[in-house]
DNA sequence: CCCTATACTGTGTATATACACCTAAAAAAG
DNA sequence: CTTTTTTAGGTGTATATACACAGTATAGGG
């Protein structure tokens, strides 16, 4: 078999990516509605969740790069949706909410769960729970490391 | 129960985000032997699957937008791995391989393998088959939209 | 044959992502 | 107390992604 064939066929990146793609785009028309992208979305979550949290915490819970979530962190700042204020230790920043941002996140919430149903609909309540399940083991055992 | 709690446990876009942003980096690694990206290595695999294509044939086959393909085809025409000719209908352009790209591809290859073994050592066989045919069947479901 | 509709492509803009490299501050070592 | 190491953060650069808008060429209708 030639080369090829095997990785359109096999490579698990690729399928990944065009399935991250397809529901990106999904969460993306959803939260249109808020003028909020998903990642935008997902990091109003963790600064919500682990409050008084300096760039480092975010990238930990959030498995993303220090970095990205530095730059994707402007344009949340930029709309007054989230404050990064200084710390005693002054390295560091500390990121939290602004009221807006909560006012936002909550008003956002029924189109995230717009999102989530109709991609239930889309594969089925019963391969919904088989993915969610998956994904959360992939994520356990790459945290592990 | 707080609005941030359920997304931060139920947000498929999240995990599968999370998840895709894990292995792109394993790829990433794996590929940087032959200084390719994985959606380079995946654009030259359905370039050489379809011949000759355009621009709107690679979009239907990677699910990917048709402009994103144009900018994502940049850097393999710029490093010689890939050509974008006239057609005889000069709306579109054929894209096609060069003999550089192929060999790079050939070579490329057992990197890509080792990062699906290395993926498949991480997960087990037996999560790694779940996943690949769960991401076959989505693939599949969104296809017939 | 001309006009209009359709099809293929490209560009501007904005976000998302991560690496390499750099700066500054605190902590640890001596 | 000074030097060194560690820790936190930011910037430059490059790719990835998609939408809105625009340009050009073919096809179709009259």
């Amino acid at each position: 078999m030639e080369k090829h064939y095997d990785v359109a066929k096999n490579c698990l990146f690729a399928k990944t990516r065009t399935v991250s793609r397809y529901i990106t785009n999904l969460y993306t028309q959803a939260l249109k509605e808020v003028n909020m992208t998903p990642v935008q979305y997902s990091m109003l979550t963790a600064i919500q969740m682990l409050q008084e949290s300096n760039i480092n915490d975010l990238s930990s819970a959030l498995k993303m790069d220090r970095t990205t979530i530095n730059r994707n962190l402007k344009p949340l700042i930029r709309e007054g949706l989230v404050l990064m204020n200084e710390s005693s230790d002054r390295r560091e920043r500390l990121i939290s909410v602004t009221k807006e941002g909560v006012e936002l996140y909550e008003k956002g919430y029924a189109h995230w769960e717009k999102a989530q149903c109709e991609f239930q609909n889309i594969l089925g309540e019963e391969k919904r729970d088989e993915m969610s399940n998956l994904l959360d083991e992939i994520i356990k055992t790459i945290a592990k490391k």
